[in-house]
DNA sequence: GTGACTGCAAAGTCTTTGCACGCGG
DNA sequence: CCGCGTGCAAAGACTTTGCAGTCAC
């Protein structure tokens, strides 16, 4: 997938971890060895994730109490307030995206294998902008879905999923 | 609003409640009391609302036990189903609009009064169709959600909310 | 040291489900 | 009258919170 809508690659000059000790020191909050075990697992491989996937990578930490779920999902909600994660709601629950050293995008969603397929286009934030100022609306953001079904499936012939446990409604 | 972006007029042959009828009959299955009130209440003016909204417009009818918060939470989902009403997560909860003779459009959400402002654009389906094609991904639909602060609450100075019950997080 | 942070258990919020009775077609 | 649909109560999924002990600074 190397065409118009690609993503260009990251770039960063500080580590997730560093710029998260750095918010934690800015609000005199502490780098715990909990605060630091749930980043790196977060921060390990770029994909989309819940709490409920992220508990299971952590489940062997769990096991011998070197964290817990009330503290995973806190530090989330601290990572999306500090801008290393964001936060959106998908199928009723809420899915966490990498948002540090990374480019704006958005993205196409498929029904069938519940893939979220990451693109970026300037045209979109381009086109917001001149809606908010029509309505004189001021933008903190913007999120687009595109949901439908990814050539994978569809040369699978697969439908839409059927089965709601597979299904994360957009 | 009378802008480029506004949505044109609704124009429909069929009541909603006609066309779910039709729905119901398709499926073998039955136009209750229940259902009736539920969709007479959900269409008698057009708005954005959550289950709980819509289960206070029928608080009297629940005490009266004409309807139950079970059977509301049941015939949402087969609105959504019939395609009489839309359906979208939206800060942990799911908020409905009408989607029967409605014209698809997208949203502007005010963080400080959580109100949803709808807008029509052309260009961001045909955008959406340009990206999909890169992609070779079929389209079933397109959200698109703008967040930030509308012209009257930034008059009135207010900040996004900060109290969490206030705040529908996109 | 001291106060922020944790794990635990329990509660909260929104939504769904099992079941026996009731009513629409 | 058949069987779908209902209300009830209870459970479920996900997330948050109160509290007493613990650890970072």
């Amino acid at each position: 997938m190397v065409g118009r809508y690609a993503l260009r690659s990251v770039r960063v000059a500080v580590s997730p971890l560093e710029r998260f000790a750095e918010f934690l020191r800015s609000r005199g909050k502490r780098l715990t060895s909990q605060r630091r075990l749930i980043v790196e697992q977060v921060f390990s491989h770029h994909d989309h994730f819940d709490a409920e996937e992220l508990l299971e990578h952590l489940q062997e930490l769990i096991a011998r109490r070197r964290v817990s779920r009330p503290t995973v999902y806190r530090t989330l909600a601290e990572l999306d307030e500090a801008g290393l994660l964001k936060k959106m709601p998908l199928g009723g629950r809420n899915v966490y995206e990498h948002d540090y050293g990374y480019p704006q995008h958005d993205h196409l969603y498929c029904q069938s294998c519940n893939r979220l397929i990451e693109f970026h286009s300037e045209a979109i934030a381009r086109l917001c902008a001149r809606v908010a100022q029509e309505y004189d609306f001021e933008i903190v953001s913007h999120r687009l879905f595109v949901t439908g079904r990814c050539a994978e499936c569809r040369r699978q012939g697969l439908l839409p999923s059927s089965d709601p446990s597979e299904q994360r409604r957009c």
